[in-house]
DNA sequence: GATGAATGAGTGTTCATTCAT
DNA sequence: GATGAATGAACACTCATTCAT
């Protein structure tokens, strides 16, 4: 039933949340639909939509949408760089390495699959772009990470097949982050079993002891 | 044989005049566009540009920029379908059609890769879009070829390492066909001394004998 | 009274006019448009309904909002400009020459009110400004031949008081053109009455014989 | 004579604090922004910008971009309107008050270019504006007084060359006015050189006595 | 008095599509 | 078949204005 006097137009409910939780959510929002229709296919009402502001309302966080994905790659490979870093320098086996950088990679596949694939959706496309050289920059950075760790278990023996790591490298990055693709945690197996069975395969065996 | 009254002489030389071969140069460029600059950036002007034709002569050959996608899709399944089921029903031993599958893999990478960019490119947002139902279908029967042939081969104790087959047929396809993104023929390695190391990392193990 | 049957929705009245006449009435309409409301108060929807057309359409004929201002300052100042050159190249006398610039100028800004209008008011902002260096350009030309004419009657002893020719031309222009704020054809005074009347002020005595 | 009680020493030095001195700086810059880009082309961004406050905050000083427009040009008339009253009713020779008149323009043009500026371009536009009606009121005030002393003169025989009142008025208004495009003090001629120039190009001779 | 966040209406521009010629 | 002109719906982005803090 309505009520008897009519309310007056209700003012538009402005939370005034945290702008730095706002613009992450902003991100989050992004990465979504970047992911899921293509950054060319987003539009940014679209983002407006999901966080429940007007598209204009955007600008006084990101300047334009560019620099919406922009803000997406630089967390992702910034995070992502750390994380590679960190699994490199702790002084562990080659293939333990390698295992540690499969396993972190199924793990962010499952936590930040949008992120994932708006990396590699648009990798292409920003090379060389104004503005996204960084992307190039350190994806150079992460790959060198990975060529290090298994030129060092190829040295060591470790894999069954002996096949040139350029050659490896790229079977081995593919197979990996394409998963992205399909694996999501919560299914038969986690993460760690799922890159422990790849790696068991890049390697052509288990690992020894 | 010549025809009996001959040509006139002074027919002006128009190449590609044959409507079927325009639409597949139609199609050609187009899977170069979509696969370089994604479909939604790709304009049908682009396109026509491309062909040397007006963008709204385009609908003379197809109902919409959709239809051209659609088409460009139907025939690369259709061709992918069927060297796939040649190379399964062809009786050889599983490992062998696994090796033909991936090697037929970076073949036609090396000679479409615009084909199978843009079929990797869209895959993912044409699920169960209208009119784009056949692309799932189609790439459901390539697949059980592929499961099918891994299924055999690990039946018959050719790998090094145990995983589950829908694991390892991931593993494969996506370590295979990502290759699209870098591979290119000419270089060091061709087709098919690539594929075979690529099977031999699979296998954990060269071919026997 | 309505028609008995409902008419099928009218297809819209596609006139196809020339596509000449079209453009150039689109200049028209600009340049209406720039002088009454400025060129940054003007929309190019405003420019479309003028023309019948909508505003998308503008861009078969034009690539930019600023591509139109272009075109009409591009028309007027090759039309100023070769009309100054036939006055000061006839071989008359000096003072005739100044009489007929600025009769010249009174016919124009009574035919092409707002075409003048639009050089004035956007003259300053334009200084500079990528793709309009024409736009300086071709007016120092046009005024090299007003002081060139002014020049030769001062050494004549044409006018009545002496002063510097850049602070004479700078009157004679300002006081010239900016009537085209004001003067319409039609009222007590035509364009050579008042041409007649603006030169005995300039020179300070009616013209001889 | 200074205050007895000395100020507090600690006290920031902010400059313009007082209320009045910062709605006079706003106006300062609107006017500035208004005449060197056009009133549309300014933001209220740019005009909070060069104050040194956000765009918001001038809203306590004005109720809207229009309304500091309107300010603009009401002390740019009003001032205006008081020298030139004092001018005509001083009760000196005809042509004494038409070169006064013409003084005080360039001197005017020369301390407060922007406001003459922006009253000019504007003019035309805002003519029957709601809000604006005082702009030609105070208009038609001063262009009686410019009349006055014109006819005045005429009467007396100043003048070597005789015109309409109405014709030579507009001549020696847009002559004068205009010359804000270009005038700026301490060139070759300052302000009293160039009217009195200006005047006796407008008599046909300089001043008897 | 000052601000940052938000809005809504509008801006110039793009583009797939239509269709008379 | 081929085209140029036209459209309409959308797009990214701007900006004067409001208002809770």
């Amino acid at each position: 039933m309505p009520p008897a006097t009519p309310e007056p137009a209700a003012r538009p409910l402005r939370v005034r949340e945290d702008p730095a939780v706002r613009r992450q959510a902003i991100l989050e929002a992004a990465a979504r639909l970047f992911a899921t229709h293509g950054f060319a296919d987003t539009t940014v009402r679209d983002i407006g939509d999901e966080v429940a502001i007007k598209s204009g309302s955007l600008y006084h966080y990101f300047a334009s949408k560019d620099a919406i994905l922009e803000a997406v790659l630089r967390e992702f490979l910034a995070d992502l760089g750390t994380a590679t870093a960190a699994i490199v320098s702790a002084g562990t086996s080659p293939r333990r390495q390698v295992t540690d950088l499969v396993r972190h990679a199924f793990t962010l596949m499952g936590e930040r699959p949008y992120w994932v694939l708006t990396y590699q959706n648009e990798f292409l496309r920003l090379a060389g772009q104004p503005g996204f050289e960084f992307v190039a920059g350190e994806s150079a950075r992460i790959e060198a990470a990975w060529v290090a760790a298994l030129t060092a278990s190829a040295e060591a023996g470790d894999f069954a097949v002996d096949v040139p790591v350029a050659v490896r490298y790229r079977l081995v990055r593919d197979a990996t982050w394409t998963a992205v693709r399909w694996y999501r945690p919560g299914e038969e197996l986690d993460a760690a079993a799922l890159a422990e069975r790849y790696v068991a395969v890049f390697y052509g065996n288990h690992a020894a002891g």
